[in-house]
DNA sequence: ATATTCACG
DNA sequence: ACGTACGTGAATATA
């Protein structure tokens, strides 16, 4: 998780940089960053070694942080500085400084020059200077460039450079590895050392620094030093003030260190007025010199890289505007009704866009749309045209290959104008997604652009965001922007087909996501019916019930506040009214269900904080936003089913979620009442596998031990218990004892570790090691997979399913613990929750076709990941008892069998 | 926009 | 020594 949130953090930073309209100077300190490089990579050392036997680990990390950084800042100008030798105006200073400092392994100097030639190829400038550090280069530039108005960026490995921040001048310091950045603003620095920046130095002069060899002051360490600066400023201020100092030890020291405390903060300050030979003038950036950065790939092995830049012919990776080439102009007839023969040249494929500016394709306005086959390329506004019998012939024609962008959303769309989408061929976003599920950005621009057409714009850049997003006006933009688009997908076409070809994934795209796009849209265009009565009844109620709730709180709280904000909620239990903290968030106090659980016998307000959350979540969440979305026209909700955002395979549901609605307590329960069939006479049906990501682990690792367990048809976490406390019969298995094994085997699933299953029980870390232990000597090849999964993992760089749905982990080999274990149980996770996610997607292909065949009314309304929903007349319901199973059982033929069990009744709480 | 919480599989 | 269960979406508060 830790690394997730942390990815997000630095991508929001990233694009607070992007946001700013300011010119950007970014600034690079080459030898730290290449030394935080070398050791991001140094476990790999042997594996990154080019013909030449030249190690390469430092280089390569040091590319990857410079794509990151030039994309997130996108700078006008750019600098890296290097150190230029041993001796420099400090060492004059001090002759010990930085001395004792063990030397630079020779593989990391090897590299050295390398990195200028990398950097020559990515168009930045490099720099150095006797007798000054690449530090004060740095900070004689920067404020040059503050000067004249940029904002400026320093990137580097040491915090000292921190007191360099300013409001136009960030620091971002490259973490563990050198791709994770933290961003250091004055505010930041203050959150994080509660200083100002420029008292970095202060504090330097009183700490000293082992690394760079220079003595602070005796007995004075990072939490003294912050005391005294928040108290006297500065290290003169401390000496200004010793009077008002108690006598201690500290003040011993302190006086005698005096010498060495000013020494000390004079050479941690870094100058701003180095001599410099090279201004602002001479580092315009540009963007990267292509050949040559092939040339250098090619001399470094860098084989990925190099046919990255070859695949995109021009533009680098950098998703940056202005450092690709120019677009081409490009030419489109607007179609009216007069010419709307021009259709008929369309006679093998055409690549289709009808352009929806909302993400919403159910309720969207209709833009214009666009038609082309790369000769000839069409547009118009009037989606009328749409409806023309010319065109209905031609999206209805099966024997036209379609190739668009998100069919799903295309063939709702022209559903909604009448017309079906049929024939599709490729579907670029599906495409895209199955290739790597990491970067599904769901814009066909940046899809393109990452796939190496660089002849089209995003979205974002032509219609503007946030509030300010429109369709241009002026035709001739919006048209262009159009037809940019669909010559993108017309020219991805065969080469992302060729690479699905590659990966062995051509079968699960066209016998199993493209299929079932189709039958999503199906699912989301027949919605499900909302009995609103229903839903307002209960909104009354709760309501009442929450103001007294309220009321009550108030009353044991001694004053009125905020129940929903964990702020305030903190303040009262853990502040007014004392009671323990249990866990910390990084905001404040944690508030969480476990959390107040552990407090309910505390405090009677407890209890009721926790009825309060319950009954408020089920308001808002579900009763309030439920009624938001259903559709007056129908009364039907219209989920959207993202096919292409999970990194499993599986499907998400959104606008409204129709995958998370309750079922663990009554309360919440209730809500599924509100779902209802939508004729008179029809029931709610409903399929769910049982145990299947367990059953498909079983499959995976051939384990016999937990096949025959399937096979017996075993109560599995009770078999689990059996084997795991050594029990001879079901019987003796305890219910505590079924529970700590079920809890057992979700964490095998998820890819398990001592310490989650031990929070996850409240047991000791070493009990819950010993479960694992056992379990793994009961089912040792399910062991045998977490060891084999991990590896392959390493050794490709991604996992597969049973379909070849592939997921890569680029953080398997992570220097970071942290990166290196997540990725490591998602490795064990994925081919398991995603094979899970590929049978349920095969069975609802076979079950949509089985209903038409069989000329069934009964109609498919939901999946939630093992469970079918269907709506059906009374009488096909005796139908659907024998022939959902028994396709939902047969979709794949694994080593075990796979079970089903089904329900009905009049809403969807009876169907169970 | 991010963090927290909580609903589901 | 590190500090975690896997995959989602929505509401709310807070900045």
């Amino acid at each position: 998780m830790e690394s997730l949130k942390s990815k997000k953090a630095t991508a929001f930073m990233s694009e607070q940089l992007t946001l700013s309209t300011k010119k950007k100077l970014l600034l690079i300190d080459g030898n730290s960053v290449a030394f935080r490089a070398f050791f991001a990579l140094h476990q790999q050392l042997d594996r990154f070694t080019n013909h030449d036997g030249l190690h390469t680990n430092a280089i390569y990390a040091f590319k990857t942080m410079l794509d990151k950084v030039v994309k997130a800042v996108q700078p006008d100008k750019a600098l890296v500085a290097f150190d230029a030798g041993k001796t420099t105006f400090r060492t004059g200073k001090f002759s010990d400084y930085k001395g004792g400092r063990s030397k630079t392994p020779e593989e990391l100097s090897e590299q050295m020059p390398y990195l200028r030639d990398l950097l020559t190829g990515y168009g930045i400038k490099s720099y150095e200077l006797k007798d000054w550090e690449a530090d004060d280069i740095i900070g004689t530039m920067a404020r040059e460039g503050e000067a004249d108005g940029y904002q400026v960026i320093i990137v580097t490995g040491d915090r000292d450079l921190t007191q360099l921040a300013t409001d136009q001048t960030t620091v971002a310091i490259t973490q563990k590895g050198v791709s994770e950045i933290e961003y250091y603003t004055p505010a930041h620095v203050q959150d994080k050392y509660g200083l100002e920046p420029k008292q970095i130095i202060d504090m330097k002069g009183l700490t000293g620094d082992t690394s760079d060899n220079y003595p602070g002051v005796t007995k004075v360490g990072e939490k003294t030093a912050i005391k005294l600066l928040t108290q006297f400023d500065s290290v003169e201020g401390v000496y200004e003030h010793l009077d008002d100092i108690k006598q201690s030890k500290m003040k011993d020291h302190l006086i005698e260190d005096h010498d060495q405390a000013l020494m000390s903060k004079d050479l941690a300050t870094i100058r701003t007025n180095a001599p410099l030979a090279i201004h602002l003038d001479d580092i315009d950036y540009n963007g990267p010199d292509i050949d040559k950065l092939i040339a250098f790939y090619q001399q470094m092995d860098f084989n990925n890289f190099q046919k990255q830049l070859q695949n995109a012919g021009l533009s680098l990776d950098l998703g940056d505007d202005e450092t690709s080439t120019a677009l081409k102009t490009v030419s489109w007839t607007e179609l009216t009704k007069d010419n709307l023969n021009l259709i008929d040249n369309f006679t093998d494929e055409v690549s289709f866009i009808l352009e929806m500016p909302d993400e919403n394709y159910h309720l969207s306005a209709f833009a214009g749309f666009v038609m082309t086959d790369g000769k000839q390329t069409l547009v118009s506004r009037e989606v009328d045209l749409l409806q023309s019998a010319q065109i209905k012939n031609l999206m209805e024609n099966g024997n036209i290959e379609k190739n668009v962008f998100n069919a799903k959303a295309q063939y709702v769309g022209l559903h909604r104008l009448g017309v079906k989408l049929v024939g599709v061929d490729f579907d670029l976003l599906l495409v895209s997604y199955l290739l790597d599920t990491n970067d599904n950005s769901n814009d066909l621009g940046s899809l393109a652009q990452q796939h190496g057409y660089d002849q089209v714009e995003t979205d974002e850049a032509v219609y503007g965001k946030g509030a300010k997003r429109a369709i241009p006006d002026d035709d001739e933009q919006f048209f262009d922007h159009l037809s940019r688009k669909a010559l993108a997908i017309q020219n991805l076409h065969e080469e992302l087909f060729k690479e699905l070809d590659q990966n062995e994934q051509r079968d699960l795209y066209v016998n199993i996501e493209l299929p079932l796009t189709f039958v999503l849209a199906d699912m989301e265009i027949a919605g499900v019916y909302v009995d609103t009565d229903q839903l307002t009844n209960m909104r009354e109620k709760f309501k009442e019930q929450l103001s007294s709730l309220k009321q009550t709180i108030y009353n044991e709280a001694g004053e009125e506040f905020n129940i929903n904000s964990t702020k305030q909620l903190g303040q009262i239990l853990f502040e007014k009214m004392k009671l323990p903290v249990i866990k910390k968030t990084k905001t404040g106090y944690s508030t969480s269900v476990d959390v107040l659980e552990q407090l309910a016998s505390q405090a009677p307000i407890v209890e009721n904080i926790l009825a309060y959350r319950g009954l408020s979540k089920l308001q808002s969440t579900y009763i309030e936003g439920l009624l938001k979305v259903v559709h007056s026209h129908d009364h039907k909700v219209h989920t959207r089913y993202l096919q292409t955002l999970t990194q499993t395979g599986r499907l998400s549901s959104v606008d409204p979620n129709l995958q998370n609605i309750p079922i663990q307590t009554q309360q919440g329960r209730e809500i599924r009442k509100a779902f209802v069939p939508s004729h008179d006479g029809w029931e709610i049906f409903s399929s769910d596998y049982s145990q299947v990501e367990l059953r498909v682990l079983a499959h995976i690792t051939g384990d016999a031990n937990l096949q025959e367990a399937f096979r017996e048809d075993e109560d599995i976490h009770a078999a689990t218990a059996r084997r795991i406390f050594g029990l001879t019969s079901n019987d003796e298995v305890t219910p505590l004892m079924r529970r700590q094994a079920k809890a057992t085997n979700f964490g095998i699933v998820y890819g398990i570790s001592d310490y989650g299953l031990s929070q996850n029980l409240g047991i000791s870390r070493p009990q819950a090691k010993q479960f694992i232990d056992t379990y793994f000597r009961e089912y040792p090849d399910v062991k045998k997979y977490t060891e084999d999964v991990v590896e392959q993992a390493k050794k490709q760089g991604y996992v597969e399913t049973i379909t070849h749905r592939r997921r890569y982990l680029p953080d398997i080999n992570a220097k970071s613990f942290n990166r290196r274990s997540f990725a490591a149980r998602t490795a064990m996770n994925t081919p398991i929750q995603g094979s899970a996610a590929d049978i349920i997607k095969i069975a609802m292909i076979q079950m949509q076709k089985a209903l038409t065949d069989r000329d069934l009314k009964a109609t498919m309304l939901l999946q939630i990941h093992d469970e079918l929903v269907f709506e059906a007349p009374k009488e096909e319901i005796p139908i659907l008892e024998k022939l959902v199973p028994s396709i939902m059982d047969s979709a794949v033929s694994l080593d075990i069998p796979l079970k089903v069990e089904s329900a009905h009744g009049s809403t969807w709480y009876d169907a169970k």
